[in-house]
DNA sequence: AAATTGTTTTAGGTATACCAAAAATAATAA
DNA sequence: TTATTATTTTTGGTATACCTAAAACAATTT
């Protein structure tokens, strides 16, 4: 197997296992991948036998402890180039999710770790993801989506979870961006979409959107 | 054909063709990307059918227009990186080759052109190479190789042909780098070996070694 | 000009990464 | 519990990028 074949894999694995503590399906995946069904499990079987995951047919994937230290090594890459391209180049955080998913394979430690330096080893990158740390270890918080937020209550927006660039501006434009503070008027029942307070404006967001943004409670 | 094999061959093609003004010939190329002469036919009648080179069997290879401006695009990736690696991010000049291989096929305009714009847009790489601007344009210079200089005459090094780890640190080591002044004492008769002084010392380079090193009359 | 040597091409083969369509399995609803 | 639906796997197939060994071709030497 390729070895960006490999950390594609092992990346969104991750990913989509919230800090590996749950099982990840052959549809996420394919989904997430880009890739048909079908490839996924050839490609599963493959990790497995490299014993980068544990995968059982028609029951779910995990990582290893090898899969999950590759991976780790692939999320730090990723968010520490994000984190240069916006902090030292000057790239908004809309433009350098696509930069990264390339830089990301570039494999050599001291350019990552004089990148980190240069930044002053920071823990968060532009979209509030964690960054593991040179030797994988990797803050975990417990942050809530905004899905999952309770009327009358204060946030402060931590991060999201969706890194594409239409969403990233949607939010930039309602000003909706990390660090902000905002406060639950209502949620609809109707369609769960939230209202809410945020730099003294009102705005409504859709239960889809809401999924994508992580808040911690103020 | 994927996009990274068609760069690695146009951007090899252009460096042993002279500033595209020779003809290369397979054997070579299948050295320099190291791969069997069977498989560099295979590659050139495909490129030759994406029209970015001119290739007719038994006789050798020339870039096109487009072929030229995709290599010397690539050229000024890898020169840029190599340029940034040991200006801003403090590697030394036998180190960054191999990094650059990787990073020059990161397609993103826009990073290369800031990369440039923070290193001052230059002109020469760390090895003494030129750099194409971002419309393609390069300096040729009239430098000679060591290996064609005469007997007392003066020389300043501006590059070399060689980017190998192993060669620069032997360089290095007799502190013939880029800027150093030369002059030729004696050329041996026996095996083209080259006697010269620099630095109020004195010593004496093989003729292999004068073929990688690039000199200016002084 | 013939022979030798070196280079290039052909022919046939492998591994990887993908795919579509059909079959099998699991999950959910009736 | 049996249908129905959704997910996963199997089967068979494609394209790319490589390879080896043998054949063809070109350049050089004798």
């Amino acid at each position: 197997m390729r070895q960006e074949t490999i950390e594609n894999y092992l990346k969104t694995i991750y990913n989509l296992s919230a800090n590996n503590t749950m099982l990840v399906g052959n549809q996420k995946l394919s989904d997430k991948l880009g890739l048909r069904p079908a490839t996924v499990t050839e490609g599963l079987r493959k990790l497995h036998d490299l014993k980068h995951v544990i995968y059982e047919k028609s029951y779910g994937t995990r990582l290893t402890a090898s899969g999950a230290k590759l991976a780790l090594s692939i999320v730090r890459r990723h968010r520490i180039w994000e984190t240069y391209l916006t902090k030292e180049l000057g790239f908004g955080w809309d433009e350098v999710h696509e930069i990264a998913e390339e830089l990301e394979h570039i494999k050599n430690d001291k350019l990552i770790n004089k990148l980190a330096s240069i930044l002053g080893n920071p823990i968060y990158d532009p979209h509030g993801d964690p960054i593991p740390d040179a030797k994988g270890k990797i803050l975990k918080s417990n942050f809530i989506k905004l899905s999952e937020t309770k009327v009358k209550n204060n946030y402060k927006v931590m991060g999201v979870t969706d890194h594409s660039s239409s969403f990233l501006k949607y939010l930039e434009k309602h000003r909706l961006i990390i660090g902000a503070f905002i406060n639950i008027k209502t949620i609809e029942d109707f369609d769960n979409s939230i209202i809410l307070s945020c730099q003294k404006k009102e705005l409504s967001i859709s239960a889809k959107a809401a999924e994508c943004i992580i808040v911690e409670a103020v």
